[in-house]
RNA sequence: GGGCGGUUAGCUCAGCGGUAGAGCACCACGUUGACAUCGUGGUGGCCACUGGUUCGAUCCCAGUACCGCCCA
């Protein structure tokens, strides 16, 4: 016998243990069953599990297990990423602690304290995934930093390094001061800042007392200035252009040139340039041919090319300085308060500094073609499609990307050098030695670049890396391209695009059909969670106290395409509730011995309502079939929602229970139990997807041996076909229709009335039609226990008065009620429903009785408001037969 | 400033040409032989506004207002 309710964190443990260990999660690429596959977007090997990958693991397990079902040989390929800059900062901080810097251990130990560190606390966000009820195949999990994974980094590295889509340059790029390293513009964020603008007079050269005035928001890089532009048509510095400008501070002589950049209307119209420190102004110095004086070191302090006094001091002191400073020489003319926007590092938070430096880069403009391509032609869709927008924008306006970054742990670049820099570009160091030897015609000694690539870089070739690439492995040409990419929207560019070039490049095809973009996760009010809130919802908490199960429907049920998801706790304590029903209507088949006999056919069945539920079943598969395959999750989990609450546990066990405790009519009572383990069967196959946890119990616990599948496991049983179903069928859904609707009128009606929910009536029908005579005598035990009354009999002779009317149809269900009838609540009553049939007929004369209407709408829409208006008429007829007797009687 | 999206019941959201839907919340009644993590019934909407197309618009088109997000 099932437990009273379901133990969520039991079944969790045991399942997902079993699951793994039977080697259901595992692909076959030796099977011939076409492939399913889909590369988990590797998590953060420092990640812990946070409600966005709640989210996107919930969406991606749901195909999963439904294209498993469906027999496809699933590949969901798992690992996680090797996050540089976050590992890197973690093992400072160790360092940290010990009194120890990266410099004073090396290289060398520095990586070996980073895989311990990996090997130690790597898993944490993998084991987590499990709690979730993720079934990727956890055998085949890599690590952007695997060897295999990391040859592929060398071998594309090099590839495009020779078809000079990698190459070495110096250009500004964001450079992150407390990390020390450059980073890509995707990391940086901007940030809107109060901050000042501050006027200086720069003092012309050779004609004392006159001066210019430029506005700044960073004062101290004045320092590194080598340049002042107007407009070239600006009147007031027309004169101006060609003269110079003697730097104060500096003594530096520096050109006035005249330059559009200048904006007449902004500050005072003069702009000073340091073309080293920003990134507008390296374009305009790169114009005008003026200096690029590099003012800082790598920790943002000033470095020795500035004076004496400056030098050393960190770049927002050197700001305070160098105010004060200005301000002492009389040549601050004024501050103003301004609010602008100043670049921040996604990682470390600080304020970002565009730096001159030598970098690796990717051309990342070449490489979009082909990926723009293959979105416009359809070879790769977005769901939803504007997200293809996003990418286009993106795409076409892409920057060159800066692959190389300051740090240690990663994939060092591939690079060596000579003693007089010239670099040679090699998969190992023997082959650039070889190189090397040759160029120089003897043996010489290189040293690899220090630098390590971006993290995204090894992630880019996550689709085909995986899969053993750069050999041919019988993997790559099974699940490659896979199927869909499921992702969030905010890595659009750091990811997707990036796995588009590479795939096409170096396996010239996409590396997925399909890329469904889902929302982020908000708090109920609509807010980013963040710690600082304090609003942040931990899944895992979720998950203790409401089960996995719970956490994945709502996860489901709120993936609306292109909404983001305001989450409150209400909905997840909602949808455990949902599992808990789920549960009882199983307990429930249980203990009236539900079971499918070996030779039961569901299409053969003779009562009325186990046809109808055999027909519900049917139109749920195809509901459920429709959502998924359309990405349409909250479609599935409402279908799902619907048909086990409000039509399996609503009407279906409700009404079958009178043919159940029926021991006589034992024809009724066999097929009723076959027909509901059957039912049920079904449909805690339709629930496995989204609830994976719950339903395997219930298979293991009781439904597969009701429905003779004993020792079976749910998670890799056949997913339902609709059932082909006889023409009779569709008399028994009229049937139950028909018996549910004069249920709800009876039970209103005793409502609103105000009959004792415990008193039974006695009910008797009046002008009933044969049909409707033989549907109440079939149904009588259903009519009688579900709107409780006492009995049910055709009316002889006249309606008694004082009786509430119930008008179903053409019949009228009479309840005398001898002086106890409200007949003022009758009466209010019977006006209400008299209201909606006149509103109804109203609205359909209003349509049938234009000409346009009738000669322009389609047939099947007159003939339903033809057959629509009949039936309110013929309502109408009823209540007004009703209202008649009650007045007669007032 | 450029681009994208949204505005439907108190809240969160479906619907996207043919009489307005769900969940939650709320109100009333109720322990009826699965379930109080429950049952029954009910209240609640000029589908943001203004025009247009159409026999018919919440749905399509144009504009307005407000609210998000992304990029400068």
């Amino acid at each position: 016998m099932l437990d009273k309710t379901f133990d969520a964190a039991a079944a969790e443990a045991k399942y997902r243990d079993e699951w793994e260990q039977s080697g259901a999660f595992a692909c076959d690429p030796a099977s011939d069953r076409e492939p399913y596959a889909v590369m988990m977007p590797p998590p953060n090997v420092t990640g812990t599990l946070h409600m966005g990958h709640g989210l996107t693991f919930t969406l991606q397990d749901v195909l999963i297990r439904y294209y498993r079902m469906r027999q496809r040989d699933v590949l969901h390929q798992p690992g996680t990423d090797h996050a540089g800059i976050a590992v890197q900062a973690i093992i400072d901080r160790k360092l940290d602690a010990e009194g120890l810097t990266k410099q004073d251990v090396g290289r060398d130990e520095f990586l070996r304290r980073a895989w311990e560190w990996r090997e130690e606390s790597g898993s944490t966000i993998t084991k987590q995934l499990r709690y979730l009820g993720a079934s990727p195949d956890w055998s085949r999990e890599r690590f952007t930093m695997d060897e295999g994974l990391s040859q592929a980094v060398k071998t594309t590295f090099v590839q495009l390094y020779r078809e000079g889509l990698i190459y070495k340059d110096k250009r500004l790029v964001n450079w992150d001061t407390k990390l020390k390293t450059a980073i890509s513009d995707l990391e940086v964020e901007q940030k809107e800042i109060d901050g000042h603008l501050w006027h200086f007079r720069y003092p012309i050269e050779g004609e004392d007392g006159r001066h210019i005035t430029v506005a700044t928001t960073r004062p101290e890089t004045m320092l590194g200035d080598t340049g002042v532009v107007v407009h070239p048509e600006d009147p007031r510095y027309q004169a101006l252009i060609g003269k110079t400008v003697n730097l104060p501070l500096v003594g530096r002589l520096i050109p006035i040139a005249g330059d559009d950049y200048a904006d007449p209307e902004t500050g005072s119209g003069a702009v000073k340039i340091t073309p080293a420190h920003d990134f507008n102004d390296f374009e305009v110095g790169k114009r005008n041919g003026f200096e690029m004086i590099n003012i800082f070191n790598a920790d943002g302090t000033l470095n020795d090319v500035v004076p004496a006094a400056y030098q050393g001091l960190d770049r927002f002191e050197a700001r305070k300085r160098v105010v004060a400073d200005l301000d002492a020489l009389g040549l601050l003319e004024k501050v103003d308060d301004h609010r602008h926007m100043v670049p921040h590092g996604d990682r470390s938070g600080t304020v970002i500094e565009p730096s001159l430096t030598d970098q690796w880069y990717a051309n990342a403009q070449k490489l979009a073609e082909p990926a723009i391509a293959a979105v416009e032609d359809g070879r790769t869709k977005f769901v939803p499609e504007n997200f293809a927008d996003n990418y286009f924008h993106w795409m076409r306006n892409i920057q060159p990307w800066c692959i190389s970054r300051q740090l240690w742990w990663g994939h060092q670049i591939p690079a060596w050098y000579g003693p007089d820099g010239i670099v040679f570009v090699a998969e190992s160091v023997e082959e650039a030695q070889a190189e090397a030897d040759a160029h120089y015609g003897s043996a010489t000694e290189l040293t690899q670049d220090d630098d390590v690539l971006d993290t995204w870089f090894s992630s880019a070739l996550w689709p085909f890396s995986t899969l053993g690439w750069p050999e041919k492995t019988p993997e790559l040409a099974k699940y490659y391209p896979g199927n869909v990419l499921v992702t969030g929207w905010d890595i659009i560019f750091f990811w997707v695009a990036r796995m588009m070039m590479m795939g096409l490049h170096f396996m010239g095809d996409v590396p997925f059909r399909t890329i469904y973009i889902h929302t982020l996760v908000r708090d109920q009010y609509g807010q980013k969670m963040s710690k600082s809130k304090g609003n942040v919802i931990d899944p895992l908490d979720l998950i203790d106290k409401y089960g996995a199960d719970a956490l994945r429907f709502t996860m489901t049920a709120l993936a609306a395409p292109g909404r983001d998801i305001k989450l409150a706790e209400s909905r997840v304590e909602g949808y455990r509730n949902f599992t808990t029903k789920l549960w009882n209507a199983v307990r429930f088949a249980e203990m009236n011995a539900a079971s499918v006999p070996a030779d039961f056919d569901p299409a053969g069945v003779k009562l009325a309502l186990n046809a109808w539920i055999v027909t519900r079943v049917n139109e749920t598969v195809a509901a459920m079939d429709q959502a998924l395959e359309g990405y349409r999750y909250d479609g599935a989990a409402s279908a799902l929602y619907q048909f086990i609450w409000h039509e399996f546990c609503d009407w279906y066990i409700e009404l079958s229970k009178p043919l159940l405790y029926d021991t006589v009519n034992t024809a009724a009572l066999a097929e009723t139990r076959a027909t509901m383990a059957w039912a049920l069967d079904r449909l805690v196959h339709l629930a496995h997807p989204i609830m994976p946890f719950v339903t395997e119990a219930l298979f293991e616990q009781f439904v597969a041996n009701a429905a003779g599948k004993g020792g079976q496991r749910l998670i890799t049983a056949p997913w339902p076909d609709a059932i082909d179903l006889p023409a009779e069928t569709g008399a028994a859904v009229a049937e139950i229709d028909w018996l549910i609707g004069t249920i709800s009128a009876v039970r209103t009606a005793r409502a609103e009335l105000n009959i004792p929910a415990g008193a039974k009536v006695a009910v008797h029908v009046s002008g009933a039609s044969e049909e409707t005579l033989s549907r109440v005598a079939t149904n009588r035990e259903q009519l009688l226990k579900l709107a409780r009354l006492e009995s049910i009999e055709p009316l002889s002779g006249d309606i008694p008065k004082g009786a509430a009317q119930v008008v179903v149809e053409e019949a009228t269900f009479v309840i005398p009620l001898e002086g106890l009838l409200d007949i003022s609540a009758e009466i209010d009553r019977l006006n209400k429903e008299m209201g909606k049939q006149d509103a109804t007929i109203c609205k359909l004369n209003g349509m049938l009785n234009n000409e346009n209407f009738v000669a322009r709408a389609p047939e099947d829409v007159i003939a339903k408001n033809r057959a629509q208006l009949a039936e309110a008429e013929q309502a109408k007829v009823g209540i007004q037969a009703a209202l008649d007797r009650l007045s007669a009687l007032g």
